[in-house]
DNA sequence: GTCTATAGAACGATAGAC
DNA sequence: GTCTATCGTTCTATAGAC
């Protein structure tokens, strides 16, 4: 309670509204869309339903709200560090680390991924801004393999954008079979199927 | 109508059974687990709640049955083209050709698969289940290219188990993209990276 | 007559909408 | 907070196979 009377009207509805995203982005993603009632997001918020209706005219709209936050923000990458031209060994060593803490640390994320994809195959306008943002990922992913092969003087194993969608179908893939299953993506999975298929 | 009165009990029993799963797999395809109600299901199949209920002892478990059904009738798919001992390139071409036709054709799997992964990660009950069937397919995979490899007298370019997980991962997350954006899934995606993997 | 698969009413809980 | 709809599940009655 540090400044009580600093939020301007606007500023304070904004701050409901955001609060409310984020409560939705958590359910959602722990119960799926229809396991989650617009009284547990308002609760889970701090508010009551009333608030909810106050911000979105239905539980669809709230979705989509959802979705365009989701689209807008940034997928957990590891760009940088692929550009950098460190060792290929090194590089997926790295990644393999970070692997078991990033897919508890993004399990919020990749399941809402997943829930966002699922509405996707029965919706096609979902679809539609979906597949957007996939281009946009594989185009981003394509940029920096071929910058990095650029910087190694080497080539790329397969055609760079046909290595991106390789990679991003084996990431995701990975990612949803850890979630049902860890017990068959064991420690190197991840580091010697990257090494085996960005080694030039 | 061509028989009104061949049926003994048991026969009329197992076709409700076949019955009502068909139109579970249907209902659950298109509207999502959390969107078909267990009335839906049996009015799809020319049944009541009451048929559901004496064949299946609640919602979770006609799911489970359905999934049981239909990893057991897909086993036999491409295992023996594996073990066949063809060469990696016909093998990844004649794999790729038909993947645009078994995406299509497996849409409806594809999005209760998905369904199905989804609802696992928040019920630990069905996801130990679906976790058990995850190991049972990585080991049959495993087995397979284990005999290809000997009987070629190569050796995998990765152990083999993680091999069979790469290759799962792969497969899975290539299909999920797929459904969502196909433009990306190019041809040649598929058996060049297939190939890349395999190559001893 | 007995048994049982199925129909369908009834119940308690919970949801979205306002 | 209320109102209405709908869901999963349970229970009971019944028709037809044995």
């Amino acid at each position: 309670m540090a400044q009580k009377r600093r939020l301007t009207r606007d500023e304070a509805k904004a701050q409901t509204r955001r609060a409310l995203l984020e409560a939705a982005a958590e359910q959602f993603a722990r119960h799926g869309f229809n396991g989650v009632s617009i009284d547990a997001v308002a609760e889970a918020a701090g508010y009551t339903k009333g608030a909810v209706y106050a911000h979105f005219s239905n539980k669809d709209e709230l979705y989509l709200a959802l979705l365009d936050d989701h689209l807008s923000g940034e997928a957990p990458g590891a760009t940088e560090q692929l550009e950098s031209g460190a060792s290929i060994e090194s590089f997926a060593g790295d990644l393999e680390e970070a692997l078991p803490g990033q897919i508890e640390s993004t399990r919020d994320w990749g399941s809402l991924t997943f829930e966002f994809i699922l509405h996707s195959m029965r919706d096609d306008s979902v679809r539609g801004r979906l597949a957007e943002r996939f281009v946009r990922a594989r185009d981003d992913y394509a940029a920096s393999l071929e910058k990095r092969y650029a910087a190694n003087g080497e080539d790329p194993p397969i055609e760079i954008e046909k290595l991106a969608t390789a990679l991003m179908a084996f990431e995701n893939g990975l990612s949803m079979i850890g979630f049902v299953c860890p017990e068959i993506v064991t420690d190197g999975v991840y580091s010697a199927t990257l090494a085996r298929l960005l080694d030039p």
